[in-house]
DNA sequence: CAAGGTGGTCTCTTTTCGAGACTGACGCTA
DNA sequence: TAGCGTCAGTCTCGAAAAGAGACCACCTTG
Protein backbone atom coordinates (compact mmCIF):
# COMPACT_ATOMS: atom_id res chain seq x y z
CA UNK A 1 0.00 0.00 0.00
CA UNK A 2 2.83 1.76 0.55
CA UNK A 3 3.93 2.77 -3.27
CA UNK A 4 0.13 4.08 -3.84
CA UNK A 5 1.21 6.88 -1.41
CA UNK A 6 3.87 8.24 -3.57
CA UNK A 7 0.95 9.69 -5.56
CA UNK A 8 0.75 12.00 -2.14
CA UNK A 9 3.92 13.17 -2.85
CA UNK A 10 3.99 16.62 -4.68
CA UNK A 11 5.66 15.62 -7.73
CA UNK A 12 4.13 16.12 -11.18
CA UNK A 13 6.36 12.82 -12.09
CA UNK A 14 5.67 11.03 -9.56
CA UNK A 15 1.67 11.68 -9.28
CA UNK A 16 1.13 10.40 -13.28
CA UNK A 17 3.84 7.61 -12.66
CA UNK A 18 1.76 5.91 -9.92
CA UNK A 19 -1.70 5.94 -12.43
CA UNK A 20 0.47 5.03 -15.94
CA UNK A 21 3.53 3.66 -14.67
CA UNK A 22 2.69 -0.24 -14.62
CA UNK A 23 2.98 -2.93 -17.31
CA UNK A 24 -0.03 -2.57 -19.35
CA UNK A 25 -1.63 0.49 -19.06
CA UNK A 26 0.28 2.96 -21.58
CA UNK A 27 -0.12 0.20 -23.65
CA UNK A 28 -3.52 0.42 -23.59
CA UNK A 29 -3.58 3.91 -24.07
CA UNK A 30 -1.25 3.79 -26.81
CA UNK A 31 -3.68 1.27 -28.81
CA UNK A 32 -6.55 4.06 -27.84
CA UNK A 33 -4.47 6.51 -29.84
CA UNK A 34 -4.65 4.16 -32.65
CA UNK A 35 -8.11 3.73 -32.48
CA UNK A 36 -9.36 1.01 -30.49
CA UNK A 37 -11.96 1.24 -28.44
CA UNK A 38 -13.71 -2.08 -27.80
CA UNK A 39 -12.69 -4.86 -25.16
CA UNK A 40 -12.18 -7.34 -27.49
CA UNK A 41 -9.93 -5.29 -29.43
CA UNK A 42 -7.66 -3.92 -26.71
CA UNK A 43 -7.42 -7.55 -25.31
CA UNK A 44 -6.58 -9.22 -28.35
CA UNK A 45 -3.91 -6.73 -29.71
CA UNK A 46 -1.88 -6.92 -26.54
CA UNK A 47 -2.55 -10.52 -25.39
CA UNK A 48 -3.67 -8.82 -21.87
CA UNK A 49 -5.38 -11.29 -19.86
CA UNK A 50 -8.37 -10.20 -19.52
CA UNK A 51 -9.52 -9.56 -16.09
CA UNK A 52 -6.52 -7.84 -16.05
CA UNK A 53 -7.92 -5.32 -18.54
CA UNK A 54 -10.41 -5.10 -17.43
CA UNK A 55 -8.80 -3.97 -13.76
CA UNK A 56 -7.40 -1.13 -16.22
CA UNK A 57 -9.85 0.21 -18.30
CA UNK A 58 -11.91 0.52 -14.93
CA UNK A 59 -9.06 2.38 -13.38
CA UNK A 60 -8.64 4.95 -16.33
CA UNK A 61 -12.15 5.30 -16.33
CA UNK A 62 -11.51 6.27 -12.83
CA UNK A 63 -9.01 8.46 -13.49
CA UNK A 64 -11.09 10.90 -16.63
CA UNK A 65 -8.49 8.98 -18.77
CA UNK A 66 -11.14 7.20 -20.79
CA UNK A 67 -14.66 7.17 -20.51
CA UNK A 68 -17.17 4.44 -21.10
CA UNK A 69 -19.89 4.75 -23.27
CA UNK A 70 -22.25 2.69 -25.49
CA UNK A 71 -21.25 2.75 -29.12
CA UNK A 72 -24.08 4.80 -31.43
CA UNK A 73 -23.91 2.11 -34.02
CA UNK A 74 -24.31 -0.58 -31.89
CA UNK A 75 -25.25 -1.93 -28.55
CA UNK A 76 -21.29 -2.80 -27.60
CA UNK A 77 -19.27 -0.73 -25.13
CA UNK A 78 -16.77 2.21 -26.27
CA UNK A 79 -13.57 3.31 -23.97
CA UNK A 80 -12.87 6.76 -25.73
CA UNK A 81 -10.05 9.02 -24.62
CA UNK A 82 -11.50 12.12 -22.71
CA UNK A 83 -9.45 15.49 -22.73
CA UNK A 84 -7.64 14.43 -20.38
CA UNK A 85 -6.45 11.08 -21.97
CA UNK A 86 -6.04 12.80 -25.46
CA UNK A 87 -3.10 15.50 -23.50
CA UNK A 88 -1.30 12.22 -22.76
CA UNK A 89 -0.29 11.80 -26.60
CA UNK A 90 2.83 14.00 -26.28
CA UNK A 91 4.28 10.93 -23.70
CA UNK A 92 3.35 8.30 -25.81
CA UNK A 93 5.23 10.63 -28.51
CA UNK A 94 7.95 11.04 -26.62
CA UNK A 95 8.42 7.82 -26.01
CA UNK A 96 8.16 7.15 -29.83
CA UNK A 97 11.11 9.23 -29.87
CA UNK A 98 13.53 7.80 -27.60
CA UNK A 99 12.12 4.18 -29.18
CA UNK A 100 13.40 5.15 -32.33
CA UNK A 101 16.63 6.37 -31.47
CA UNK A 102 17.99 3.43 -29.56
CA UNK A 103 15.52 0.52 -29.98
CA UNK A 104 15.10 0.63 -33.57
CA UNK A 105 18.00 -0.82 -35.25
CA UNK A 106 16.22 -1.29 -38.50
CA UNK A 107 14.89 2.16 -38.52
CA UNK A 108 11.60 3.37 -37.39
CA UNK A 109 9.08 0.89 -37.50
CA UNK A 110 5.77 3.04 -37.71
CA UNK A 111 6.84 7.04 -39.22
CA UNK A 112 4.11 9.33 -37.58
CA UNK A 113 2.97 11.38 -39.69
CA UNK A 114 1.92 15.14 -40.55
CA UNK A 115 -1.32 14.48 -41.87
CA UNK A 116 -0.81 17.95 -44.02
CA UNK A 117 2.64 17.15 -45.18
CA UNK A 118 5.17 14.95 -45.72
CA UNK A 119 7.10 15.61 -42.25
CA UNK A 120 7.15 13.18 -39.07
CA UNK A 121 5.97 14.59 -35.66
CA UNK A 122 8.45 14.69 -32.88
CA UNK A 123 8.32 15.67 -29.25
CA UNK A 124 10.98 18.90 -28.60
CA UNK A 125 11.75 20.19 -25.18
CA UNK A 126 11.89 23.80 -25.36
CA UNK A 127 11.93 26.99 -22.71
CA UNK A 128 8.31 28.81 -23.30
CA UNK A 129 10.09 31.87 -22.71
CA UNK A 130 12.93 32.22 -25.18
CA UNK A 131 11.84 29.49 -27.36
CA UNK A 132 15.62 28.01 -27.02
CA UNK A 133 15.91 24.14 -27.07
CA UNK A 134 17.07 22.20 -23.63
CA UNK A 135 18.34 19.39 -22.27
CA UNK A 136 18.31 18.36 -19.01
CA UNK A 137 21.52 20.13 -18.52
CA UNK A 138 19.63 23.61 -18.84
CA UNK A 139 16.73 22.94 -16.64
CA UNK A 140 16.91 24.02 -12.83
CA UNK A 141 14.49 23.10 -10.68
CA UNK A 142 12.65 25.47 -8.12
CA UNK A 143 9.89 25.29 -5.98
CA UNK A 144 6.52 25.96 -7.30
CA UNK A 145 3.20 27.08 -5.41
CA UNK A 146 1.72 23.40 -5.62
CA UNK A 147 4.80 22.43 -3.45
CA UNK A 148 4.59 25.82 -1.07
CA UNK A 149 1.01 24.68 -0.48
CA UNK A 150 2.08 21.18 0.94
CA UNK A 151 4.21 22.84 2.90
CA UNK A 152 2.37 25.63 4.29
CA UNK A 153 -0.16 22.43 4.97
CA UNK A 154 2.47 21.09 7.45
CA UNK A 155 2.98 18.14 5.12
CA UNK A 156 6.11 15.72 5.62
CA UNK A 157 9.04 14.99 3.64
CA UNK A 158 8.54 17.67 0.97
CA UNK A 159 12.07 19.91 2.79
CA UNK A 160 14.18 17.21 0.07
CA UNK A 161 12.14 18.67 -2.71
CA UNK A 162 12.46 21.81 -2.26
CA UNK A 163 16.46 21.73 -1.84
CA UNK A 164 16.16 19.17 -5.00
CA UNK A 165 19.84 19.55 -6.02
CA UNK A 166 20.08 20.19 -10.18
CA UNK A 167 21.38 17.93 -12.46
CA UNK A 168 24.67 18.35 -13.46
CA UNK B 1 6.91 -14.98 -20.53
CA UNK B 2 4.72 -13.13 -22.58
CA UNK B 3 4.79 -9.75 -21.90
CA UNK B 4 8.18 -9.71 -22.40
CA UNK B 5 7.83 -10.82 -26.23
CA UNK B 6 5.96 -7.76 -26.69
CA UNK B 7 9.56 -6.01 -26.59
CA UNK B 8 9.93 -8.13 -30.13
CA UNK B 9 7.15 -6.07 -32.08
CA UNK B 10 7.95 -3.74 -34.56
CA UNK B 11 6.96 -1.04 -32.55
CA UNK B 12 8.52 1.90 -31.27
CA UNK B 13 6.47 2.62 -28.62
CA UNK B 14 5.74 -0.80 -26.92
CA UNK B 15 9.82 -1.58 -27.33
CA UNK B 16 10.58 0.96 -24.54
CA UNK B 17 7.43 0.15 -22.75
CA UNK B 18 8.78 -2.76 -21.77
CA UNK B 19 11.72 -1.94 -20.38
CA UNK B 20 11.05 1.70 -18.78
CA UNK B 21 6.82 0.46 -18.21
CA UNK B 22 6.72 -0.88 -14.10
CA UNK B 23 5.98 0.62 -10.85
CA UNK B 24 10.00 1.91 -10.19
CA UNK B 25 12.00 1.96 -13.22
CA UNK B 26 10.99 5.59 -14.36
CA UNK B 27 10.70 7.05 -10.74
CA UNK B 28 14.57 5.77 -10.87
CA UNK B 29 15.38 7.73 -13.87
CA UNK B 30 13.20 10.54 -12.45
CA UNK B 31 15.34 10.27 -9.27
CA UNK B 32 19.02 9.92 -11.59
CA UNK B 33 17.98 13.09 -13.34
CA UNK B 34 17.81 14.91 -9.93
CA UNK B 35 21.17 14.11 -9.37
CA UNK B 36 20.67 11.09 -6.99
CA UNK B 37 23.43 8.61 -7.99
CA UNK B 38 23.83 6.34 -5.23
CA UNK B 39 22.45 3.00 -4.32
CA UNK B 40 20.87 4.50 -0.68
CA UNK B 41 19.98 7.51 -1.95
CA UNK B 42 17.94 6.21 -4.57
CA UNK B 43 16.29 3.89 -1.88
CA UNK B 44 15.76 6.00 0.67
CA UNK B 45 14.36 8.94 -1.93
CA UNK B 46 11.73 6.29 -3.25
CA UNK B 47 10.85 4.20 -0.02
CA UNK B 48 11.57 1.56 -2.71
CA UNK B 49 12.32 -2.32 -1.44
CA UNK B 50 16.47 -2.91 -1.49
CA UNK B 51 15.95 -5.83 -3.32
CA UNK B 52 13.58 -4.74 -6.27
CA UNK B 53 16.28 -1.43 -6.47
CA UNK B 54 19.07 -4.10 -7.27
CA UNK B 55 17.02 -5.77 -9.80
CA UNK B 56 15.95 -2.21 -11.66
CA UNK B 57 19.44 -1.05 -11.66
CA UNK B 58 20.81 -3.83 -12.67
CA UNK B 59 18.27 -3.85 -15.81
CA UNK B 60 18.89 0.00 -16.51
CA UNK B 61 22.75 -1.23 -16.85
CA UNK B 62 22.05 -4.14 -18.71
CA UNK B 63 19.84 -1.25 -21.44
CA UNK B 64 22.81 0.33 -21.14
CA UNK B 65 20.57 3.30 -19.18
CA UNK B 66 22.36 3.58 -16.51
CA UNK B 67 26.13 3.16 -16.12
CA UNK B 68 27.54 1.79 -12.74
CA UNK B 69 31.25 2.56 -11.73
CA UNK B 70 33.12 3.54 -8.72
CA UNK B 71 32.96 7.63 -7.63
CA UNK B 72 35.94 8.77 -7.95
CA UNK B 73 36.41 10.81 -4.24
CA UNK B 74 35.35 7.38 -2.83
CA UNK B 75 34.88 3.73 -2.76
CA UNK B 76 31.16 3.68 -3.11
CA UNK B 77 29.61 2.75 -6.31
CA UNK B 78 27.76 5.28 -8.30
CA UNK B 79 24.82 5.13 -11.29
CA UNK B 80 24.93 7.60 -13.89
CA UNK B 81 22.98 8.60 -16.68
CA UNK B 82 24.69 7.38 -19.94
CA UNK B 83 23.62 9.55 -23.46
CA UNK B 84 20.83 6.85 -23.87
CA UNK B 85 19.72 7.50 -20.57
CA UNK B 86 20.28 11.01 -20.86
CA UNK B 87 17.81 11.06 -24.43
CA UNK B 88 14.79 9.58 -21.97
CA UNK B 89 14.37 13.49 -20.23
CA UNK B 90 11.55 14.54 -22.91
CA UNK B 91 9.76 11.58 -21.44
CA UNK B 92 9.53 12.83 -18.29
CA UNK B 93 9.01 15.90 -19.03
CA UNK B 94 5.69 15.41 -21.20
CA UNK B 95 4.61 13.18 -18.19
CA UNK B 96 5.53 16.26 -16.08
CA UNK B 97 3.50 18.78 -18.25
CA UNK B 98 0.55 16.40 -18.18
CA UNK B 99 0.80 15.78 -14.22
CA UNK B 100 0.77 19.90 -13.80
CA UNK B 101 -2.01 19.81 -15.83
CA UNK B 102 -4.22 17.45 -14.67
CA UNK B 103 -3.07 15.94 -11.03
CA UNK B 104 -1.87 19.46 -9.53
CA UNK B 105 -4.84 21.55 -8.36
CA UNK B 106 -2.71 23.69 -6.23
CA UNK B 107 -0.86 24.81 -9.65
CA UNK B 108 2.86 22.85 -10.27
CA UNK B 109 4.31 21.40 -7.19
CA UNK B 110 8.28 21.94 -9.52
CA UNK B 111 9.13 24.50 -12.32
CA UNK B 112 11.86 23.55 -14.48
CA UNK B 113 13.48 26.35 -15.24
CA UNK B 114 15.50 27.15 -18.14
CA UNK B 115 18.63 28.54 -16.72
CA UNK B 116 19.60 31.34 -18.71
CA UNK B 117 15.95 32.96 -18.59
CA UNK B 118 13.21 32.60 -16.24
CA UNK B 119 11.37 30.17 -18.75
CA UNK B 120 9.72 27.00 -17.51
CA UNK B 121 11.03 24.01 -19.73
CA UNK B 122 7.92 22.31 -21.99
CA UNK B 123 7.55 19.48 -24.36
CA UNK B 124 5.75 20.11 -27.81
CA UNK B 125 5.06 17.92 -30.74
CA UNK B 126 5.23 19.04 -33.57
CA UNK B 127 6.05 18.81 -37.41
CA UNK B 128 9.98 18.09 -37.97
CA UNK B 129 9.27 19.44 -41.56
CA UNK B 130 6.92 22.52 -41.40
CA UNK B 131 7.42 22.62 -37.54
CA UNK B 132 3.33 22.86 -36.58
CA UNK B 133 2.76 22.25 -33.56
CA UNK B 134 0.58 18.91 -33.79
CA UNK B 135 -1.80 16.83 -31.71
CA UNK B 136 -2.84 13.24 -31.93
CA UNK B 137 -5.57 14.09 -34.40
CA UNK B 138 -2.75 15.29 -37.37
CA UNK B 139 -0.98 12.35 -37.10
CA UNK B 140 -1.28 9.50 -39.71
CA UNK B 141 0.48 6.44 -38.68
CA UNK B 142 2.67 5.25 -42.09
CA UNK B 143 4.87 1.79 -42.34
CA UNK B 144 8.65 2.58 -42.20
CA UNK B 145 11.80 0.60 -42.74
CA UNK B 146 12.15 -1.19 -39.68
CA UNK B 147 8.38 -2.69 -39.90
CA UNK B 148 9.37 -3.74 -43.60
CA UNK B 149 12.47 -5.27 -42.77
CA UNK B 150 10.11 -7.58 -40.18
CA UNK B 151 7.73 -8.20 -42.80
CA UNK B 152 10.15 -9.08 -45.39
CA UNK B 153 12.10 -11.45 -42.65
CA UNK B 154 8.47 -13.26 -42.63
CA UNK B 155 7.81 -12.46 -39.17
CA UNK B 156 4.45 -13.25 -37.79
CA UNK B 157 1.98 -10.74 -36.56
CA UNK B 158 3.22 -7.34 -38.11
CA UNK B 159 0.47 -7.18 -40.51
CA UNK B 160 -1.77 -5.89 -38.25
CA UNK B 161 0.48 -2.28 -37.61
CA UNK B 162 1.18 -1.85 -41.23
CA UNK B 163 -3.00 -1.46 -41.59
CA UNK B 164 -2.90 0.56 -38.28
CA UNK B 165 -5.98 2.84 -38.37
CA UNK B 166 -5.24 6.35 -38.16
CA UNK B 167 -6.36 8.19 -34.63
CA UNK B 168 -9.66 9.57 -35.53
C1' DC C 1 -33.15 -22.64 -31.94
C1' DA C 2 -28.15 -22.84 -32.64
C1' DA C 3 -23.91 -20.30 -33.53
C1' DG C 4 -21.11 -16.74 -32.75
C1' DG C 5 -19.84 -12.32 -30.94
C1' DT C 6 -20.12 -9.00 -27.08
C1' DG C 7 -18.18 -7.22 -22.37
C1' DG C 8 -17.33 -9.09 -18.21
C1' DT C 9 -16.42 -12.53 -14.12
C1' DC C 10 -14.31 -16.38 -11.54
C1' DT C 11 -10.80 -19.68 -10.15
C1' DC C 12 -6.48 -21.47 -9.80
C1' DT C 13 -1.46 -21.34 -10.37
C1' DT C 14 2.66 -18.83 -10.98
C1' DT C 15 5.28 -14.80 -10.58
C1' DT C 16 6.50 -10.64 -8.59
C1' DC C 17 6.68 -7.56 -4.82
C1' DG C 18 7.54 -5.79 -0.10
C1' DA C 19 9.60 -5.63 4.50
C1' DG C 20 13.23 -6.23 6.99
C1' DA C 21 17.00 -8.83 8.73
C1' DC C 22 21.50 -10.02 7.32
C1' DT C 23 26.35 -9.90 5.00
C1' DG C 24 30.90 -8.50 3.97
C1' DA C 25 33.97 -4.82 2.62
C1' DC C 26 35.73 -0.50 3.88
C1' DG C 27 37.03 3.68 6.73
C1' DC C 28 37.34 6.11 10.85
C1' DT C 29 38.61 6.68 15.52
C1' DA C 30 39.42 5.83 20.34
C1' DT D 1 43.40 -3.28 17.21
C1' DA D 2 38.68 -3.41 18.65
C1' DG D 3 34.50 -1.14 17.95
C1' DC D 4 31.32 1.38 15.22
C1' DG D 5 29.12 3.44 11.20
C1' DT D 6 28.32 3.33 6.27
C1' DC D 7 28.35 1.40 1.98
C1' DA D 8 26.20 -1.74 -1.73
C1' DG D 9 24.24 -5.82 -2.04
C1' DT D 10 21.72 -10.58 -0.59
C1' DC D 11 18.32 -13.72 1.59
C1' DT D 12 13.93 -15.19 3.34
C1' DC D 13 9.20 -15.37 3.67
C1' DG D 14 4.46 -13.84 3.60
C1' DA D 15 1.42 -10.89 0.69
C1' DA D 16 -0.10 -9.03 -3.50
C1' DA D 17 -0.46 -9.02 -8.35
C1' DA D 18 -0.33 -11.16 -12.76
C1' DG D 19 -1.46 -14.88 -16.12
C1' DA D 20 -4.25 -18.56 -18.38
C1' DG D 21 -8.34 -19.99 -19.43
C1' DA D 22 -12.91 -21.53 -18.42
C1' DC D 23 -17.24 -19.58 -17.68
C1' DC D 24 -21.47 -16.37 -17.85
C1' DA D 25 -25.35 -13.51 -19.47
C1' DC D 26 -26.76 -10.99 -23.19
C1' DC D 27 -27.68 -9.93 -27.92
C1' DT D 28 -27.74 -10.76 -33.25
C1' DT D 29 -28.17 -13.28 -37.09
C1' DG D 30 -29.09 -17.23 -39.87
Amino acid sequence: MRYEQLADLPCSITRPLVVLGDRWTLLILKEAFAGVRRFNAFQGNLGIPRSRLQDRLGRLVDHGILVRQQAVDGDHAEYRLSRKGHDLYPILMAIKDWGDAHMAPDGPPVHYRHRDCAGEARVTLACDCCGERMTAHDVLPEAGPGLLAQVDAGAKGTESLVEQPAYE
